[in-house]
DNA sequence: CACGGGATCGTCT
DNA sequence: GACGATCCCGTGT
């Protein structure tokens, strides 16, 4: 198993830099004993306080989005629609609600748990395509919200991975934000080129 | 492949 | 009381 990525990786500053650094990442899960692992190959940055599309635009703090302002390190996870659970990943120092949505991976182990999870066959193409697609086969859930993603015992966390080439990676405007203004349009959305398990448009901008 | 609609409920107005 | 950082299935081309 590879190194856990460390406290200080969540802390920096530069949430779009991690978004775009955790391409190619592990993201692994262990509840109930149940081990899943995919590899991160599209994510969001949200950058809080400055961002229309993110729950805590304009610093606006409820009891839903108070994980976001703490320290970089925990899981956000919220309920979308009723129905899909959505993972992120909590960044900055304290204070800074930044935060980067995990939108696909490729899945890795545990195919069979995600498949049962997912209602679907193991070698669907889709397993783990879209942010509820794949929280649902990774076992996330809102009562996970809060968690340390460094914590030794903790059930969920992300594993090192060798860097991407610059070349291999592609950015766009992120998905289902037209609400948000001038916001809609930054280019906030990477994903890996390459990559069978991007969820939306593909193309480079 | 594109589009349209239904599912479903916590959160905030 | 309205509305999502979505998904899946159905229809039509």
């Amino acid at each position: 198993m590879a190194r856990r990525l460390p406290l200080a990786y969540y802390q920096s500053d530069d949430v779009t830099g991690i978004a775009r650094d955790l391409l190619g990442k592990i993201l692994v899960t262990r509840f109930e004993g149940q081990l899943t692992a995919g590899r991160i190959v599209e994510a969001e940055a949200y950058m809080g306080p400055v961002d229309r599309a993110s729950h805590a635009w304009n610093n606006r703090r409820t009891a839903r989005t108070e994980v976001m302002f703490s320290a970089g390190g925990v899981a956000y996870i919220y309920l979308c629609y009723g129905i899909h659970h959505m993972m992120n990943v909590v960044t900055g120092p304290a204070g800074q609600p930044h935060a980067v949505l995990i939108r696909a991976l490729e899945p890795l182990e545990g195919l069979d748990i995600m498949g049962q999870r997912r209602n679907l066959a193991v070698d669907h193409p889709r397993l783990t395509v879209g942010p509820g697609a794949l929280a649902r086969a990774m076992g996330l859930h809102v009562q996970w919200s809060g968690t340390s993603l460094t914590r030794r015992q903790s059930p969920l966390w992300i594993e090192e991975a060798s860097s991407l080439s610059p070349e291999s990676i592609c950015a766009g405007p992120r998905i289902g934000v037209d609400y948000a203004g001038e916001a809609a349009s930054w280019p906030w959305r990477f994903f890996i080129r390459d990559s069978a398990w991007v969820s939306a448009r593909r193309k480079c901008t």
